[in-house]
DNA sequence: ACGGTGACGAGAT
DNA sequence: TATCTCGCCACCG
């Protein structure tokens, strides 16, 4: 079970992200040690496995914005479920990420990385 | 093995 | 503030 792939580590992560609340790619990557791999991130998202089930929905740009769109994985949907967990969007469309972004303990991505 | 690809992001205009 | 541009890099055929 050793941590093989970014891929699968960026699922890790997004898996502890708790409901209300949301991260960035460029979040993820930094605290995968990456912070230029922003795009991978992304990437890894777009080929997540539903079987997973990983809540997807709370991974967002750094502008506060949903860049989804693909599929089952609308930006509708995606809005649909992150208001239902009670985050709130501007006039804008935005997310004030100051409000809802997620802060990981520390101990939790020492436990990630450390697999 | 190697290059195209993408749910990004920061800086420039 | 809204767009546009370009660099970024793990995957996979």
């Amino acid at each position: 079970m050793s941590a093989k792939g970014l891929f699968e580590k960026v699922w890790t992560i997004v898996t502890h992200v708790p409901e209300g609340q949301v991260v960035t790619y460029g979040q993820i990557a930094v605290l995968l040690g990456n912070p230029r791999a922003a795009r991978t991130v992304g990437w890894a998202l777009h080929s997540t496995p539903d079987l997973l089930d990983i809540p997807w929905h709370r991974v967002i740009n750094s502008a506060g914005r949903i860049s989804t769109d693909c599929g089952e994985h609308s930006p509708t949907v995606q809005r649909q479920l992150l208001e239902q967990e009670g985050i709130v969007f501007d006039a804008r469309d935005r997310v004030d990420l100051d409000r809802f972004q997620w802060r990981p303990p520390l101990e939790l991505i020492e436990s990630i990385l450390g697999e």
